[in-house]
DNA sequence: AGTGAAAACGTGCGTAC
DNA sequence: GTACGCACGTTTTCACT
């Protein structure tokens, strides 16, 4: 389990994971030794599961995110299974969602320009039948938070 | 600008931060010191932004995932930047964007439980007027990948 | 069991070649 | 680009509560 004093260290190194146990010791009123055992516990426990680094999208040529809605042609096992194989073998899907209501998948979609969501999308209909129900172009990300509200967690 | 060596260093290092200078060297054929000054070149230049901790959502207590697509009252340039600090404000919206179509806008809601979802509804409502046209719970994360498609870049 | 002080360790960085 | 050495931060040990 966790106590509030965990959930303020994960909270310092999902911000920033090169935080200097000796400044995340003094933000939690602990040592920087007490630190180290906490994290590598955390780790070990599951709760941090790696540290990566944060890429500017724009800056290496991927600035583009559409959205696609699908709904299954059928809804057997046989369909999702082939589905799941389709969007796992494109990394330009980044994400896929199932969701409740009339639609049934979300996918997020990264690319150089709108341009290629056309290549996108005949590799995604080569591999899987299905009802492609909207595609929609990101013109603006509003707000992109990247850490976890860790004070409002249950 | 970036060439293939250096696009192979961020894909190393978008997947995990920590990979000793030797292994990257190794991996991308040079030597551990002349990484270090790449590295070093591709965070000043803001290729890198900020390395990171990747949390497990499900263990801390967040589990549960809820697209809400809303589309504005008014299109004046007040409403959207009422609209704009209405969802910065909100620690649990994580994700706000901007769409083409019909539906303005696509928010990613990250909570305990989708009970909660009500609690952060109504703190919405309260700060700005708006037609919430639907929310999907996500009953699946079918992929997720986490890291840029680099090898597909302009 | 968990803490803090201090010593040992390893990695990354700067200088020299 | 390689080799060395220093410096820093992390990790371990240990005494203690």
């Amino acid at each position: 389990m966790l106590n509030s004093r965990d959930l303020a260290i994960l909270d310092i190194l999902q911000r920033d994971s090169e935080t200097p146990l000796a400044e995340v010791g003094a933000r939690v009123h602990l040592s920087p030794s007490a630190c180290s055992r906490r994290i590598a516990h955390l780790r070990e426990a599951g709760y941090i599961k790696r540290n990566v680094a944060v890429i500017d999208r724009a800056k290496v040529g991927l600035p583009t995110t559409v959205f696609v809605t699908v709904s299954a042609r059928t809804h057997s096992a046989a369909w999702t299974e082939q589905f799941r194989q389709a969007v796992a073998q494109i990394p330009e899907v980044m994400e896929v969602y199932r969701l409740t209501g009339s639609i049934d998948y979300l996918l997020r979609i990264v690319l150089p320009s709108v341009d290629d969501y056309d290549r996108v999308y005949k590799a995604l209909v080569a591999r899987i039948e299905m009802n492609v129900v909207c595609a929609s172009i990101v013109m603006e990300t509003v707000k992109s938070a990247e850490s976890l509200p860790l004070h409002h967690a249950g």
